[in-house]
DNA sequence: AAAAATAATTAAACACTGTTTAATTTTACA
DNA sequence: TGTAAAATTAAACAGTGTTTAATTATTTTT
């Protein structure tokens, strides 16, 4: 049934340009600033198609917000090579803060803006699969480092999360323009300059 | 001249209901959410009436912004009690985040929303006095703990950035509703715990 | 006190928004 | 080729922020 294979692709195609359009729209100007009408217009369709291949608005941003796990996964590969469990976390937190600066809109999406966390839920987590996934990560590179003698006395579970929260405040403050005004010279370097105060203080513990 | 007073006086009021009212509709729905006819209902006036006091919906979260950064530092003073420089950090720390918990919406507004920051540039950073005062008494109480022989080999201007970071980072993945995915039990308490977890390191410091 | 000027307030319109509906066109299969 | 199904669209609905001109209320001047 080589027709319907082809019917198949043309509608994941049709599904594709949605959300291509969308992410570029999405990265341009904002969820919020973008309506379903600029998307249909990119893509040279009428807007009411957009609802054939998502139920709403916020279907579209839950499958870009998938795809931003993913990307980031692919960049935490790396982490493998990296032996010693301290300079594997220390290593991540570049990883994660690199992503974050190189594709701030995306890390917006992923781990700033409100929309639509209820559909999160609602899917049963598959867009967090990969969101959870990176959080693991961490708490197991916690582990080794315990393991090897670090952290002594520390809840790993807590202490993850307080490392995660400090990469994640870094970034998002300079994102949403909160260091600009009270750190008006050095906002370009200043999160990187965080994160070296960040490592110093893992290299005492 | 008490006519003219009384004027006056009218017109702040009803600037003040306005601002009531918004508040109230922005901690309830959000501010995307709230329509400045929801705002003309609840004060029982037309929409138009607020552009008399107004110069558009941003000029209102700006003023409610303004708002929030005097009430965090009324909070704030009563560090002035703690004696020992580490001990208010910590305490300073314990302040922002109960805020930042106790009126999340409101935390929100101020460090996590990203409308209108580009009113604040052009306001000459009228809103964010406060906010860089804040930031300011951080930078100073850091000062004070390196006096005392603590951080030894820190820059104390990253370094603030970085605890900022850090309880920022703490409040709004909480507030984001980040953590609920990644960490379903203790959702409660893990923004504390990653306090605790930052005490433990900072006590070692 | 009446008329003119000024200020406060509103109704109505404009150009948008997300979403739903019914109608229309295109495609696939008998 | 005709018919059923699918894809696509145009049109409508109820909402949005904002601007405009008209209207009402108040103050000032004559």
């Amino acid at each position: 049934m080589g027709i319907a294979d082809r019917k198949e692709r043309d509608k994941e195609e049709l599904r594709d340009r949605i959300l291509v359009a969308a992410k570029s729209l999405f990265l341009e100007k904002g969820v919020e600033k973008t309506s379903i009408r600029n998307i249909a217009d990119r893509i040279e369709y009428s807007p009411g198609i957009i609802y054939h291949y998502f139920r709403d608005k916020n279907e579209i941003f839950h499958a870009l917000h998938q795809g931003g796990f993913i990307q980031l996964m692919e960049k935490m590969q790396v982490l493998a090579t990296v032996r010693h469990p301290m300079e594997r976390l220390k290593a991540m937190g570049s990883v994660y803060i690199t992503f974050a600066m190189e594709n701030p809109d995306m890390y917006d999406l992923m781990f700033i803006k409100e929309a639509p966390i209820d559909h999160v839920f609602n899917s049963e987590h598959d867009a967090w699969k990969e969101g959870g996934g990176t959080f693991n990560y961490l708490r197991m590179t916690i582990d080794d480092c315990i393991k090897v003698g670090h952290f002594a006395g520390h809840d790993p579970e807590a202490l993850s999360y307080m490392v995660w929260a400090t990469v994640h405040g870094l970034v998002s403050l300079s994102i949403r323009k909160r260091c600009e005004v009270v750190l008006p010279h050095r906002q370009d370097q200043i999160v990187k300059d965080g994160l070296e105060e960040f490592y110093k203080i893992l290299d005492r513990l």
